[in-house]
This record gives structure tokens, sequence and C-alpha cells, in this order.
DNA sequence: TTACAAACCAAGCGCTTGCTTGGTATCGTC
DNA sequence: GACGATACCAAGCAAGCGCTTGGTTTGTAA
């Protein structure tokens, strides 16, 4: 199951919008406008304006400017945690898996999810503390995978660490590179990357 | 040279203020309310009632609301600039100058600077473009420092991974901690998390 | 064709924002 | 004790903000 059934399997459940509807097209647009101006400082006329259409009519869509704000997450969180489940499911030994996780997550943060992985990121302040709440839960499914990998690892002896400081680590070491990593113009590759990271874990490549 | 040294040369060469003036009483109180609500949401009255005065006397010290967060991260850099350099300076092998490093990062994120240096981290967005460029231009020295040390340490063979990739990566890690480490309520202390840093790069503790 | 809901527009309201203004204490200095 | 600089207050302005309102267009299905 590749990414793009995951997508498709998660719209027909409608837990994410349809990039192509009214809906998901303002999402994109939305979580590009809030990463590169930040919440705050973009306007509700911004929003509308990115979509063509009045800024009134938004409120067609959503009751408030900040259910938008949390849409953007919602939907991410959802989806990158069935891309991250099925990359998981996909690999076989424990290195493998933890391998599979660094790729799929360098993926969503620096592909085409990035403007809402780095929302979800930076903006999280933005949101009222009930809706912080509802995100964070959605947050620890995501957070559980990572536990269990690198729980395995610390029993089979190959890491020294204690996974939940190496998973909180390496959460803010893989979020960090959307400040920094440019595929399109410097030789690093996504896979590159992922092997970087593993080389810095002290796991040799498989 | 202990932290308090520094600081007091730092004050008398006017690269810093003193905590205890007028001026580094506001940054320190706009440093918390920045890393609590964010720039954007905090306003000059916030910020003017915080210190005691009226929103309007906020402009007799700093011409424009950007110029306060602009002293905050300039006078931050140039604190923890001064203190990792002392603490890589005191220590003799590549493998000790690093693990000073990243204590000394820790230390600067989760102590008295913390809330400074979570401004930094989180809100170089609300900068013009010709501050950003003047404070990025400071943290390339403060930079240098860790790429150096990460460099010999690859030269000698104890890193796998690229200086540069690592130092990124680092960076990520350890400003993130400000999310999740609580040292107050857990038994895990400056040291103790310096130590699993270390353990994660796969260095064993000298 | 009719009926009705969803999607949108044009206008603007009420409030908050960063910042300005004119004036007043407070202070060290000669 | 007069003077100038520094630090502050009280009041408010212009602009921008999220959001509301009343009405119009568009799409869909009987």
């Amino acid at each position: 199951m590749n990414r793009d059934d995951i997508l498709q399997s998660l719209i027909a459940d409608n837990l994410v919008s349809a990039p192509d509807s009214a809906r998901g097209r303002l999402l994109r647009e939305a979580a590009r406008l809030f990463r590169d101006k930040g919440y705050e400082r973009t306007t509700v006329r911004d929003l509308a304006a990115a979509v063509g259409i009045q800024s009134g009519s938004l409120f067609h869509h959503f009751r408030t400017k900040e259910e938008i704000l949390k849409a953007v997450m919602v939907e991410t969180i959802r989806l990158n945690t069935a891309v991250m489940q099925a990359a998981m499911d996909a690999a076989d030994s424990s290195r493998e898996k933890l391998r599979a996780l660094v790729r799929a997550e360098l993926e969503s943060i620096n592909g085409q999810t990035g403007e809402a992985m780095a929302v979800l990121v930076y903006e999280w302040r933005s949101l009222s503390e009930t809706s912080r709440a509802e995100v964070l839960k959605l947050r620890d499914i995501y957070e559980a995978l990572w536990l269990e990998v690198l729980g395995s690892l610390k029993d089979e002896g190959a890491l020294a660490a204690d996974p939940f400081v190496v998973r909180r680590m390496l959460m803010g070491a893989l979020s960090w590179t959307v400040t920094w990593y440019r595929p399109e113009r410097g030789g690093l590759t996504l896979d590159g990357l992922t092997d970087q990271v593993v080389a810095m874990l002290g796991f040799s490549q498989s």
C-alpha cells in the first residue's frame, strides 16, 4: 500500500479532505501561508485571496480562523500516522523499521506535506487550550510507533540511550531539517539524509 | 572564567544589558512573554504592564516593538557564544569539547536564558529581512564553534556522519528539549541528559 | 420549471493593534 | 537652585483585525 492508496482510503473515510476539493485547496494554501508568515501574521484576507474568494466567504466553510489551523494540523497528523504505520509494517527487522520511520518522517517534513508539518511544529501555541489537547491526543498515537521500535532496539542491545529520550531528540532533529534541508539545491538526497541520521545513531547501513 | 564573569565582562563592553537595569528587566520579561504567547500575540501593552509602565513609555527605550525582539535575540546570542567558547576552551580532547558544548547548549536552553533561547528558535520569522540577516550573521560565529569540534572528531574517526549534518541535527534535537525537558519534575538532570545525548551519538562516557 | 441548499459577494461593525503626541515628574550637575 | 536630559504618563489616532450581515449566484435533484 503506497502513499497515494493510503490518502485515498483516508479521504473515503472522511478523515482528510481531497486535495482538489474547495476545502482541501484552502487547507493547503493555509498551511503554506502559516508556515511562511506564521499564523498570527496571516490574515483571513490573505487566506481568502489565496483561494480567490472574499474574506467573509471563508466563514461559510470554517467557523473561526483557528478552526482552519486546527484542521491543517489534524489532517496532517492523520495522514502521516497512517503513512508511517504502513512504512513500519513493510519493514522486517527493528533496524529496518527504524530506518523506515526516519525515512518516512523526513519525507513528511520535506515533501508535499512539509508546509503542514512545519505548522504542526511551530504553531501549536496558537491553538486554544481545548484544540491543543485534541491535537496532542492524536500525536500520541504517532509517538507510540516510534517508542515501539526504539524499545525493541534497546532490548536487542543495539541502542545505548533511553528510547524515550532518543525519540524526543530525533523528533527535534528531524523537524529541524525543515529549516535547512534543501534537496533541490544540493547533493544530499532524502535517502542520503536518512543514511546520515542512521549513521549518526551508530547504526551501520543495512 | 565562569558564567557570571563572562556576563559581567559583556555588560562592561555594552554588549548585553545588565539584568537589573530598566532595559535588562524589560528584555527578560519580553523573552518570557514572547516564548509563552508568541511575539505577535504579545502586545506592547502586555510588555509595558510586565515592567509596570504605560505602553507608550516603551517607545522611549525602543523605537519599535520589533527592536525589542531583535534585542532579545542579539543579546542572547552574544552571551551564549561567549559561554560556549569558554566551555570549549576549558576542555582538552575533542570528545570532551563536544560534551562541553552539548552540556553548555542544554544549559542555555533549559536554564536562565531558556526563555530567550526559545524565542531565538521560534520567532525568527517575526524579524524583518534586515534584522534577520544581522541575527544570522551572529549565529554563524556560534555555529563555527560546533563545526570545529565535530570536524576534529570526524578526522579522528570517531564520527561516522557528516559534521555539517550532525551539527544541524544536534541543533534541532537540543533546541527541541525546551518543549519537553522538565528537570524539576523528573529524575533526569542536565548532566544525565548530556550523557544521553553523547551516548546516542555512540560516544561512551569519558 | 421549480425548489432549495450550498457557495459566495459587498459592505462594514466593533475592537485591538502599534505607535504618536504634548505634557509632567525626577534626577544629576554646575 | 536653575537647567537640561532622562524617564515616564494620559490620551488618543489611524490602520488593520476577525467576524457578521443581508443579499445574490450557482449547483442539484425532483
